[in-house]
DNA sequence: TCATGTGAAGCACTTCACAGCA
DNA sequence: TGCTGTGAAGTGCTTCACATGA
């Protein structure tokens, strides 16, 4: 990767496609596949050739003309761009259903993460192993961030507590934060804030979809 | 809103704004305002107030010169673009603990959607009315959809059920999947399927943090 | 020869700036 | 006067096409 790159220089579609291409290369890396052309991964990723390559051409080269791109290779490059060569450790806060959801499913790991620990204010779970991960109390918040040092944090607990929580969590040292509730957070503009609100998910859907009609 | 528009002509970008759109409007209606001028919307919908009135243009004309818009009518309209005027019956299809969370979140009835059936193979399950949605066999699933005239379906099955349970969804007439799983559903170029990868979502954040350092 | 990496061209989205209307 | 709706200008992303290197 060219060294001391601007992140903010890199156009956000190209960042978006990143996760895209890491696992259409798994994919490919699956099927038997060692060296794939910018074509192959292309189409697996459902993106034009150039596109890839344009994409890519803004951390280094990594194909060989002629040939193509050595898949283990690339992979370890994207990794690098995405700052996951090492298992990133993350906070879970709120062991709801979702909070469960998020523990139960192999995605994070995959994508080169792991849910390290969990806060929830019940005194029915904090002490408790959950989903193999051990929750904590809320008064442990910052020092179980400083302890495991998670720069990224999912927020799942219910709507009235997200401000709050999500306050405590930036002043702990939280960099990023997965929004899970639709309440808008009032942060710093130095963290990273994702929201993932299922609503807009299904609006966004609905619009293609015919309109309803009166029974 | 203009007659027999033409979905595929509106860009992406604003398609994905509109939901943002209706959630500051329903902000400023709930601070007691009843009118508003574009740079106030656009302030609470964090775009610039250009961007706003452009992308309601394509849907005809909202707002009256000199003053700015209804809050209220803006939102009918914009319920009338989303096809959300009637709440969209919604399907659940896998009532584990990431089914459950989507049941008990309010964001899909604030958002103009409503679970009204959901599916299981479990035969706990099956029979019992969970967290207020009567759940079903897969057996019955063709039924349900007909029944309930669910277009849309939220996929929330384990990854190895995913392509085969898309497959029933589509046979029995939904014509939108939001996908949960980080399975790539092969399905008709028709049907509607918007990937939730919450692996994607980490990732493409943790591009913006430092690395990780070695410890 | 074959496929990458990359300037140049093309396209799409955003912002500007103002005519027109309340 | 104040603000919308909109052509025109500007910006940024995507696609093209080819020089370069294996």
């Amino acid at each position: 990767m060219k060294d001391a790159m601007n992140k903010e220089a890199v156009p956000k579609p190209t960042v978006n496609r990143l996760p895209h291409y890491r696992k259409a290369l798994e994919s490919l890396l699956q099927k038997g596949l060692v060296i794939a052309s910018s074509h192959e991964l292309a189409r697996e990723a459902e993106v034009t050739p150039s596109q890839l390559r344009k994409d890519l051409a803004f951390f280094g080269t990594f194909g060989t003309a002629g040939i193509g791109y050595n898949l283990r290779e690339l992979i370890a490059r994207l990794d690098e761009i995405l700052g996951t060569r090492r298992k990133r450790p993350v906070l879970l806060v709120g062991v709801g259903n979702l909070g469960k959801a998020v523990l139960n499913h192999r995605f994070l790991t995959r994508s080169g993460f792991e849910v390290v620990a969990a806060i929830d204010i019940s005194p029915k779970k904090v002490g408790r192993v959950i989903c193999g991960v051990r929750c904590y109390s809320s008064a442990e918040l910052a020092e179980v961030v400083t302890k495991f040092d998670t720069a990224m944090a999912l927020l799942t607990v219910p709507p009235q507590a997200a401000q709050s929580v999500a306050e405590q969590l930036v002043e702990a040292g939280v960099k990023a934060i997965i929004n899970f509730t639709h309440i808008n957070l009032r942060l710093s503009e130095k963290v990273v804030v994702e929201d993932v609100d299922f609503g807009y998910i299904l609006q966004k859907v609905a619009f293609y979809l015919d309109p309803t009609e009166a029974k």
